[in-house]
DNA sequence: TTAATTGTACTACAATCTGTAGTAGATATG
DNA sequence: CATATCTACTACAGATTGTAGTACAATTAA
């Protein structure tokens, strides 16, 4: 099956990069230092980064303020809130999409990739339905 | 949050909803009969339609053969297959942008978001488990 | 058999998203 | 003041999606 590559993305590859590094840090962060981590790995420019940051402010996942001449940024949620957020609007679009039967085929995938997890699933479905 | 509005949307719109009216038949459907279908809720070209299923078979999600003079066209995976597949894969783009931490936050979700689910998803959980 | 209908192929185009980055102008620093 | 740093603005290309027209082929109706 070949829907596109980006099936089920959230966040550009970029995107997604920006967002852990800035996760990392539990101080604001800088362009400046984020440019840094990424050309660690590869050539990139430093106002590429500045205009992916300034995208996720537009979408809401980063904050700024005027930390003296420059910007610092800081995520708006935490990656757990950001996880747990963004999970719902998958589901919510997966079902409003293939409707309600959909969501099984979640669980069982959740299940399969993560064998390991399943202990802790089991936990929070017990919890859930106290 | 405002990330894009089709955040961890599979396919479009438009091409969704000539899936779902793809696997509503058992036979294989011709162009015209989807239009027709689309046409009881809104003006749509047939044209439209036709470019969108040609898309959808170059994904790999239909199947066309020829049938006299049309084509006509059939889902490659039913839509619990399809469902699977994209689950697996949305999951494995989620993890590999966020990490396996991001496991957890789907279990959590598609746990509140059906609640009526939960006896089969621990069905589920204890048959993966033996 | 010719004309109308139907179907497909091909082409096009706009909007949006993402990655990429340059340039200009402002500000801070030496 | 000169240089470095930072932001704002602009640009652009590739991919995806929705939208549809046109041209041509084939089938069907008159």
């Amino acid at each position: 099956m070949n829907t596109n590559q980006r099936v089920g993305k959230i966040l550009g590859e970029l995107e997604s990069e920006i967002m852990e590094i800035v996760w990392q840090y539990s101080e604001p962060v800088s362009v400046r230092i984020v440019t840094e981590n990424l050309q660690k790995k590869r050539k990139i420019a430093y106002t590429t980064i500045m205009t992916i940051m300034a995208r996720l402010v537009d979408k809401g996942l980063l904050k700024r303020n005027q930390a003296g001449k420059a910007y610092s940024y800081q995520p708006t949620y935490s990656k757990d809130k950001f996880l747990t957020r963004i999970s719902r609007q998958i589901i919510k679009n997966f079902i409003s999409s293939f409707g309600d039967a959909a969501i099984a085929h979640f669980a069982g995938e959740v299940e399969k990739l993560a064998p390991e997890k399943r202990k802790e699933l089991q936990k929070l479905l017990k919890e859930a339905q106290k």
